[in-house]
DNA sequence: TAGATTGTTAATCGATTAACAATC
DNA sequence: TAGATTGTTAATCGATTAACAATC
């Protein structure tokens, strides 16, 4: 499958198809429409035809495509197939959910470590390293880290932020409710579990307004 | 303000336009203009006007918006002024820290109680019930729930779901990456890390090309 | 062959951006 | 008055949906 352009939306979408047909069962048929996966998922024939034929072309007419296949095609398009080593800032409680959840593998990113501005020795938590802030660098550097997770409270992400940057990372998944400032060639993906709360709290609204 | 029809693109960036004004010190300037806005959290000046202009009708020419005024108009609007109840499936680390974490008030979010299929007996977890899921629906209906959140592994996710809506839930925010079927006039929201986790690796994969 | 499914090309829809008049 | 900012109306852009030809 040659590369093409992907727009955002598309990429989004991607993952959800994965992530059904890895939940598939090992004896599960070998063939898989994409009118299948549509009904499954709730969403429209169309859009997932087209999004299954930008990541894969081995969609064969009145067949569909090769469950195994398809899986392939879509984890190496995301680059699932080779593992992202990532470190995470902040051990709070939500920081210690993340680095022993273990799922994260079926995504090839891999949490090496954690630092946190409160640690002065050197830890372990399920496993993993629980470090000071003052190795942050040695270790980014020796491990040529390229993507950081920041759980710290709002006052400081942007400072660890900017720490990330001076370390080499180049792609940052933050889950505090604020905007950071990057350069141009730093992506930073919010978790923004303001606007999932904003959503649903919308639907609550208009609910009890129609009850009324 | 008239209560319009609002697109799920600006609904979720209302909380993004919330947050950064609530961060601002007190003693911050009483007017804010949408450029400013725009500035700071590195959007289209002209988006952020409009969207402004939907929620509030308190912006002056040359002036701006009042900013304590606009702050309330958009908390509102969101309906983060009258305080959500609602309960929590999985009580794993994830579930803990959703349940620790103090920041939901100020998205009207009170988290009650959480459920988990491996308690017996009652206990407590950072002053709030752990409770075992056979009291799950007796609790719901004494406190009038109406939004549910799930936390628990995506294998039982989809039970966790039709129980909650069986006990009167009518919005839903789950941590579990899997579609979950439900009845039409029930939310779902997904907070889906794994699309998080794609945007992020696209990113990575394309510095790695420019860099060859 | 007939029918189901694919992939492509065109039409629609919605959201963003640009242009401009109104106003303090 | 002049200039900055608002809100509105029109133009552009992108994404989704619909229609259809190709194919196994």
């Amino acid at each position: 499958m040659e590369r093409k352009e992907i727009s955002k939306s598309v990429l989004k979408r991607l993952p959800t198809y994965l992530n059904y047909l890895n939940s598939l069962p090992k004896d599960a048929a070998t063939y898989i429409s994409a009118t299948a996966l549509a009904n499954a998922l709730g969403m429209g024939e169309v859009q997932v035809r087209k999004d299954l034929a930008q990541v894969s072309d081995g969609g064969r007419p009145k067949i569909g495509y090769l469950r195994e296949r398809l899986i392939e095609d879509i984890s190496q398009f995301l680059g699932y197939d080779n593992t992202t080593d990532a470190i995470l800032v902040g051990a709070g409680k939500l920081g210690q959910a993340l680095l022993g959840y273990s799922g994260f593998d079926a995504y090839g990113l891999n949490i090496l470590a954690a630092f946190d501005a409160n640690i002065t020795k050197p830890k372990e938590v399920d496993g993993k390293p629980l470090l000071p802030m003052s190795d942050l660098k040695d270790f980014c550097r020796e491990n040529k880290i390229l993507m950081g997770i920041i759980t710290v409270p709002a006052a400081s992400a942007q400072q660890v932020c900017n720490k990330m940057i001076d370390c080499g990372i180049k792609a940052i998944w933050t889950f505090a409710p604020v905007h950071l400032d990057v350069p141009e060639n730093i992506l930073v993906q919010n978790e923004n579990m303001a606007t999932s709360l904003a959503v649903l709290s919308m639907h609550l609204q208009a609910q009890m307004k129609d009850k009324k």
